[in-house]
DNA sequence: ACTATATTTCCATTATTCTAGAAATACCGT
DNA sequence: ACGGTATTTCTAGAATAATGGAAATATAGT
């Protein structure tokens, strides 16, 4: 499945923010076993209050979820929104390509 | 080349906005030919100045070019760019994925 | 119930981005 | 030089996003 153009704007808009884009890849670094609000905030060394926003807005976007654990609440990545991600900007970028123009058919 | 993160911050931020993402779309599919930019304010109607705006934001994204064809602005998109930004996404994803995780190491 | 830790929600402020009309600039043909 | 089309820059208002302190909520242990 590819994104449509919408959803596909929206990912990128929560993606593209430096705040935002640290948390993913610490998200993805920790992988399944997932990494707990708290540790994002001594790693990225924000307010508790604002992160909660970041996270929250990437919890809207589909590419985060999370899971309480107790008394710590575990934020994973979803490694499927990333990747349909790729397959958009892959698909608007070679598909009509190798069909029409015939630039950049392979990779450099 | 990968890009660091805050680059790709810039990029996926610049690309995370409808009427730019549909920009770059409809240069994706102009490929070598390029665009006039006033094709793509007919294509996307909205006022001139708005769309320029935009297009200055591409460029100094560093994903979209212009060469002057006479009376007309020609637009490109950088595929380079663009390719680089799935590359980092796919780092991002899948690189310290297989070593470390495990999950995801092949494409669902 | 009380305390401690973890995290969110509420709220207000500041900062950034989007939008677009009007004026300016660029290029071409005559 | 002038007139026409193409596009940008100037300018400013409106909309949206980011930030963070304080209060609220959640969970666990005692």
């Amino acid at each position: 499945m590819v994104l449509d153009i919408d959803t596909a704007a929206l990912l990128l808009d929560q993606l593209g923010n430096q705040t935002r884009l640290r948390i993913v890849r610490l998200l993805v670094r920790a992988g399944d076993t997932g990494c707990p609000v708290g540790d994002l905030q001594r790693a990225i060394d924000i307010p508790a209050s604002t992160l909660s926003h970041h996270l929250s807005h990437l919890r809207s976007a589909g590419v985060v979820w999370q899971e309480r654990q107790g008394t710590v609440l575990n934020c994973f990545i979803d490694f499927e929104m990333i990747s349909e991600l790729v397959d958009f900007l892959t698909a608007e970028c070679c598909a009509d390509m190798s069909a029409s123009k015939g630039r950049r058919a392979a990779t450099g």
